[in-house]
DNA sequence: ATGGTGGGGTTCCCA
């Protein structure tokens, strides 16, 4: 099972990017982020057109996430357990071939002095409350996404730069470590300890993609019963390259 | 060198 995360950008803007990486890589499952668009004026049918089944969940200009599989999807939520107030479309989740899949838009957090950073570390709590509901069922279960946290210095071009921004400052990292200390595992850095840089995300501005400095921030957090079934994790940087590129690149997880 | 890029929706917000 070949599960994919994006962040596009823009599923509209994206959408001949995006149809033709997935003809050449065919995920089974793909989670997109930033799709900035309406549920319902999200391009389901170019997808469905390529054989997948879409769940999307939409609003307005920003954020918004979506589920593709080449299978059905079961039992889907469309938003985040907690805060009820809470509009923005970051998160949906459901179940494909038995296995507990979503797509998690993570509050970028910036600027740090504003409403935006304890907004990012109750959506960070809130996670880590669900993902711990979660583990109790004992199934295989895949956090997939842009959880705009940069887990550590090697994931970064510049870390003293960085060390005060929203996703790198001390506080948010904790808070990533806390989920993972529930008994999930980061698929990338796992399978690969040593291989810095490995980013897969550049700034439009500044050359940063032809400087490669980058940011890695897009993740996969596996319960144990889905790290029982790793088989690889790679960042595909080819999209990256293309002309009208995302700022992300995909990145694919393979389970047995 | 105190800018720069890009998408979406409007005269600016968000990343």
């Amino acid at each position: 099972m070949k599960i994919a995360t994006w962040n596009v950008n823009s599923a509209k803007a994206r959408l001949p990017n995006i149809t033709e990486w997935l003809t050449e890589a065919a995920p089974d499952v793909v989670l997109f982020q930033e799709i900035k668009c309406e549920t319902a004026s999200f391009p389901a049918a170019a997808f469905e057109e390529l054989g997948y089944h879409v769940h999307a969940v939409g609003q307005k200009a920003y954020n918004g996430v979506a589920i593709l599989s080449k299978t059905p999807i079961t039992d889907i939520i469309t938003r985040l357990p907690g805060e009820v107030e809470d509009e923005q479309a970051r998160y949906v989740e459901g179940t494909i071939d038995g296995v507990r899949i979503a797509s998690i838009y993570l509050p970028n957090g910036n600027p740090v002095g504003t409403e935006k950073y304890p907004y990012k570390l109750r959506w960070m709590e809130r996670l880590r409350l669900h993902a711990a509901d979660l583990l109790k069922s004992e199934q295989p279960v895949v956090l997939g996404g842009d959880y705009n946290v940069i887990p550590a210095a090697e994931d970064v071009y510049d870390p003293v730069g960085w060390r005060e921004d929203a996703l790198f400052r001390q506080e948010t990292r904790l808070k990533f470590q806390e989920i993972l200390a529930l008994g999930y595992t980061e698929a990338f850095r796992t399978l690969h300890p040593g291989l810095v840089p490995a980013y897969s995300f550049w700034d439009y501005q500044a050359g940063a993609w032809p400087r490669n400095n980058g940011l890695r921030i897009d993740h996969f957090l596996l319960s144990p019963q889905a790290a029982d079934r790793i088989v690889a994790c790679e960042i595909d940087k080819g999209p990256r390259a293309k002309e009208k590129a995302s700022d992300h690149t995909p990145v694919i997880l393979t389970l047995a």
